[in-house]
Parts: C-alpha cells; sequence; structure tokens
DNA sequence: CGCTTAATTGAACATACTCAAAATTTGTGG
DNA sequence: CCACAAATTTTGAGTATGTTCAATTAAGCG
C-alpha cells in the first residue's frame, strides 16, 4: 500500500456510481476531507480478518475479494467487490474486528474514509441508513442462499453457478465472451467450496461438453444455456 | 393463525426488550395502531418463501424458525427468531418476496405491523435505522460464519456447535442442562446442512462419550467441555 | 388403542477429497 | 529477452466421509 500515483478525484467528483449518489454534494464532500487514497497491488491484503478497522474503503478501481479462513488454511470466499462499492463499513459501525479478509484481485486504488466522518454522514441522512439497509440486505439474502447452495448442491451445480455469477457480477471483455475476472483455479474452488483438483476435473468436463473454453486462466463461456442447465438455476 | 385468546399489551405497554427500545414512547406507540396480534400453533406457517410482505412480525412469544428449500425439498435452517425478535422486515422494506419461510416452533403470539407505519418510523428516527442496520449486519456475519462452516467443518463438528447455539440462543431449563428449544433429530440436520441418519449417529456418539443424553426429544447437556472439544470451537 | 410420524440401525454406495507426481504456466532477476 | 525458480494446473489412484435406501422399532396423538 502507498499512495497513488494517478490522480484520484475528491468523493463528489468521483464519477464512479454507489450509494453515494442519494447524499447531497456538501455531505459527499465532507466524506472527502480525510480521505486516503491508496494503491493496493495484485494480491496485496487490503485489510485482514481479526484487524480493527478505522473507518471504510471505497473501491476506485479494480476488483477485490472477500474471504474468510477455515481450520486447516482453507479460505472461502464470501463476496466479491468492485468499482464504487464500499468494504469494510460494517465493522467500522458496529466497532468489531473485520470478519473477513479482503484482497486485491487486480492492482487497485482504494480510498479510505474515517469512520467518524462516515458515521456523522450517516446520522444526518436518513435516505443514506436506507440505503446501507438495502446492502445489507441483499448481501444477507445472497450469502443465505450460498448457504443453501453448499450445503445442498453437488459441486456440478455449484462450480457451473460460480461462473455465471462471476458473468453476471463482472461481465465480459468486448468480444462478449471472456469473464473480465481472473481467478486461479483454487479461488473458483474457494468460492465453489471445493478443492482445487475436483474444480479443475469438473471445468474440463464443462469444457468437453462445450459449454465453456479455457485459455490460461481466461474462462470464455460458449454457451450459456449449457451452463444454465449444469448449473440448475431457474430464475 | 386466529386471534388471540390472551391479552396482548400494545407494543409500548409491551415487556419484551427488543430494538424499540431505542424510540421515543409515542413512536413506539404508532407502531401498534394497525398491529394485528396473531396465534400460531406449533408447525404453522407464518410466511412462505415467494410470498408477499405486508408488514413485519414481532414475537410476543415462542420460537420460530426461517429456513430455505432445496432443489430435492431438503429444508435449511437458516436462522431462528425468539421473543420481542422480528421477523419480515427485509423483505417488507426492500418490497421483495420473502426469501425464507418462517414456522412456529411452539405455539406462538405473533404481532404485524404493516409495513407503512414501520417504514414511518423507519424514517424519522434514525437511532431506529442504525439498530436495524447493527441487527442486519450481525445476521449477515453469522451467516458467513455458517458458510465456512457448512463449507469446511466435518459433520460431527457442525452437529456439536449446532447443539451449542441453540444453548447460546435459547438457554436451559430450570435444570441448568435441558435445552428450551425442541426439535426433531431432521430439523437438527437441517441447521447443520446434512441428514437425518447421520445426525441420529453423530448424536448417539456424543451420548456414548458421555456430552450429552437424550430423553425423548430433550437433550441435556451433561459435559460442556465435551461439547466444545468436539465443536473445535476456539471462542 | 390404532395410526401416523419420528427415531434408529444396517449395509451398500457415491461423491468428492487426499496425496502424489508430472506438466505447464507465470513471474522475476540478470 | 531469456533462463530459472516458483507457483499453478493437470492427471491418476486410492479412500473417507457422509448419503441413500430399506427395514425395524419407538413415540406421539386423536
Amino acid at each position: 500500500m502507498k499512495n497513488s500515483p494517478v490522480k484520484i478525484p475528491s468523493c463528489s467528483e468521483c464519477d464512479n456510481k454507489n450509494i453515494f449518489g442519494c447524499l447531497p454534494l456538501h455531505e459527499i464532500e465532507k466524506l472527502s476531507v480525510n480521505k486516503d487514497n491508496n494503491f493496493f497491488k495484485k494480491g496485496q491484503v487490503i485489510f485482514y480478518e481479526g484487524n480493527h478497522p478505522h473507518g471504510m474503503y471505497c473501491i476506485y478501481n479494480g476488483k477485490v475479494k472477500i474471504s474468510k479462513l477455515g481450520d486447516e488454511g482453507k479460505e472461502q470466499i464470501v463476496r466479491f467487490a468492485g468499482e464504487g462499492e464500499l468494504l469494510g463499513y460494517r465493522s467500522a459501525l458496529s466497532n468489531e474486528s473485520y470478519k473477513a479478509t479482503a484482497t486485491a484481485m487486480e492492482d487497485c486504488y482504494i480510498c479510505h474514509i474515517p469512520k467518524e466522518k462516515f458515521s456523522e454522514v450517516l446520522n444526518n441522512n436518513s435516505n443514506f441508513s436506507l440505503e446501507i439497509i438495502r446492502l445489507l440486505s441483499d448481501d444477507l439474502k445472497k450469502s443465505e442462499q450460498n448457504l443453501l447452495n453448499i450445503s445442498q448442491k453437488p459441486v456440478r451445480e455449484r462450480i457451473a453457478e460460480t461462473l455465471l455469477v462471476l458473468k453476471n457480477r463482472f461481465g465480459f471483455e468486448k468480444d462478449g465472451k471472456t469473464l473480465t475476472i481472473v481467478l486461479t483455479r483454487r479461488e473458483i474452488g474457494d468460492i465453489a467450496g471445493t478443492t482445487t483438483e475436483t474444480t479443475i476435473r469438473t471445468l474440463s468436463e464443462f469444457v468437453k461438453e462445450g459449454s465453456i473454453k479455457l485459455s490460461g486462466k481466461k474462462i470464455l463461456i460458449l454457451n450459456l444455456n449449457k451452463l444454465l442447465l449444469a448449473a440448475n438455476v431457474h430464475d
């Protein structure tokens, strides 16, 4: 983590759309006052599970994974975050230690807003509270669905669904079929709740079946319908 | 569900402690205005996954399970709620359908507050918003931990932890060792994310080891330390 | 009581994991 | 830009954990 070599605008001039949008300009500007702009190299940890927060992070660009560590040192990825999204605000609000670790999956520029400013803005803007409630509700909904999936769906379905989630979350490159997000096989397994080997074998199945194509770490979705079928999702 | 044969007080006179406590009395009273008091018999469903909410429930007494249904009809219990706790407020706030089903685990008296009143109070009381944020944060934290457990811990540890969670959540009877909550073996499995048979076999193990005693559906915790050890929890 | 639901036990089986080894890719310093 | 080291991917074989299915016993309830 070091200071940013690129010019990062103040919050009020930032082009990223996020929940700050519900705030009047002078309130947004408050958030910028003691903001720090940081650069994180791919793979670098933004905060560790167990550490104590001093504020909240807002991603200017790049992608971040949020994961928890199990007893045997195996990771479980619980969520992702991308441009404009907030990180660590839960722990900052409740004054608890971080319950998960955030790691940059690409080179990232991430701003840090001290929790005092954040709390101040939160207390004075009920719209903003509602937005936070909405974010949390959404995360909770996803987490509980995730629990059901990992608890009951077979690995094959979970890995197929993982690919679909990655597509919906981060989209395709210009070619309309290559996932923009780049993950190791292990990380894909860490999302789906399985091992690297099983992930590899299952991806190979999808390749054989013509659903996807692998090109190094890049994943191309060739047949979305087949993948939907494999994921066994109905909506 | 029928009208209550017992006298249920208005919200401002209710002895249950919950997040309404942060509101001034006249705001609490607002919640009561169009409140309905309902009785649910053990096993009755309070709301179904997929239905649309018209408000929020507040448990006057009794215990409720919140669960989701998997593809093969298998249930996953995601949460419990007891006296004073709120149900269904997430869906009410986001105007989405319920994402889980709530079922009475005992005979329950549960009040229903129309969502308009709830929203009104929420908009006018930033403290109240903060409390809701706190509730959601806490649920999310637990859900993500649960995900990690189900994804990575062996069944034996999960079932031991389930018993511990039930103890912490609902406590013991006067004897100081019998869990107050009564569940079927299947339901215990539905929490831990396993089958009825595996649950039974694992509970038998704990009995053999002297950690617990089974007496019909009642579960007595005889040796908490042994159970903690089996659950492999460190905090 | 009789009937339905829940609990229990056993045995066969399947899914997914583990461990090990080889092949390939990636990153880095010279 | 190449070469080497490190990390990642891939494949195989054996195995364990937990599931499934079927049958039996016990419990709850009207």
